[in-house]
DNA sequence: CACAGCATGATACGGGTGTACCAGGAAAGC
DNA sequence: GCTTTCCTGGTACACCCGTATCATGCTGTG
């Protein structure tokens, strides 16, 4: 055999190159080549370790996902102990909006590949994206049992109300990497519509 | 003088076919050559009436602006006679949602722009983009109305409220265009919104 | 009629893109 | 020692991009 190399942490190495070149100029910025540089290796070994460059949007994206999920995972261990519905939605929710460095990076990479997605949508199609659903599906369980705790008005539909919440952070992220509000702008927003879903009088 | 041509009719013709091009395929697919094929003229017209390509993208995007300003205004206008607080709010809000084919294409091609603006901020910074805020304080104002009304709970800040409500459409309207949602889902969970900010018991 | 000027067509240039090919070197197994 | 296999570097190929240049129409005015 050859000079044995730990392929995982190479191909973490380039992937990350290209997350690092998506946040900071956009994917339509990310070329082989450009990858390859950022990675400090030769644009032969980009090659050798994803085939094509479809693979590598794929792996680059699927570690995003790790990374946001690892995130969240943080996120919602320090959410207090015990953990009330309240605390989780909360940090579940906040721990998305681009609030701090990590989370402007997750959140603008996230970004360059929705349009991506959006003109391409055969990329992840076969891949599959459960993370939002599965996400929603957490904000609702919170919400059903902040009802029957009696602290939300049991009228609410929790599916709904769970995904208005989640695109309405979506929604927030977006403004705040657009520069049209700031990270507390949008986490004050949050923390109002939180206060006005729990009745806080 | 030579073969005088209606000049904006070129233009619109031209910025049309970019904006065609962008809604199905993307904007990093509307190259010059990909515009001019599309509005069946050639390469040097397209370089003749916008010098630049950057021309060529702002004004296309100021027409989409225009656009999508007059599909407000007609549904403004469709918001019942007399408008309520509640009607305009809802004409407003769904008016964004992509559930037809215009919204859907006026939607999508604006998030093409989207991240074309998040890697080169520089693109539209001088061009400004006073719609959201507008939108904003317009929503802001109706909710105030409604308080005054004694149609919503005047402990809501109609500010963040309004932030929040758009924030969501915008949200919805991504999720649509990502086909996790059908717009009618996301019009249930608008409508779901709006019932519970106007309490309807 | 001729001329000036706007409008259009064809083509070229330099650069960047993803991918493919070919060669060579270094370590492990016989 | 030799070979086989893994790894890596360099380079080339088509192709597409935005822009520039040259040339040629056509048209309305003097």
């Amino acid at each position: 055999m050859a000079a044995q190399v730990d392929h995982e942490e190479r191909r973490r190495q380039i992937a990350e190159a290209l997350l690092r070149i998506a946040d900071t100029q956009g994917l339509q910025a990310a070329s082989m080549r450009a990858v390859a540089a950022e990675a400090g290796v030769s644009l032969r070994l980009v090659q050798y370790y994803f085939t094509t460059k479809e693979g590598l949007l794929l792996d680059a994206l699927a570690r995003l996902g790790v990374q946001l999920q690892a995130r969240m995972a943080q996120w919602i261990s320090a959410a207090g102990t015990p953990p009330t519905p309240r605390s989780l939605m909360t940090a579940v929710l906040s721990c998305i909006l681009p609030t701090d460095p990590e989370s402007r990076r997750i959140t603008r990479t996230y970004a360059a590949y929705y349009t991506l997605v959006l003109s391409d949508p055969a990329l992840v199609e076969k891949h599959g994206t459960p993370q939002p659903d599965l996400l929603e599906g957490f904000l609702a369980q919170q919400i059903r049992a902040a009802q029957q705790a009696g602290e939300i008005d049991a009228g609410r539909d929790p599916g709904m109300t769970a995904a208005g919440l989640l695109a309405m952070v979506n929604g927030l992220g977006s403004s705040v990497l657009g520069g049209q509000r700031t990270g507390d702008a949008a986490l004050a927003i949050l923390a109002h519509c939180l206060d006005e879903l729990f009745g806080s009088p």
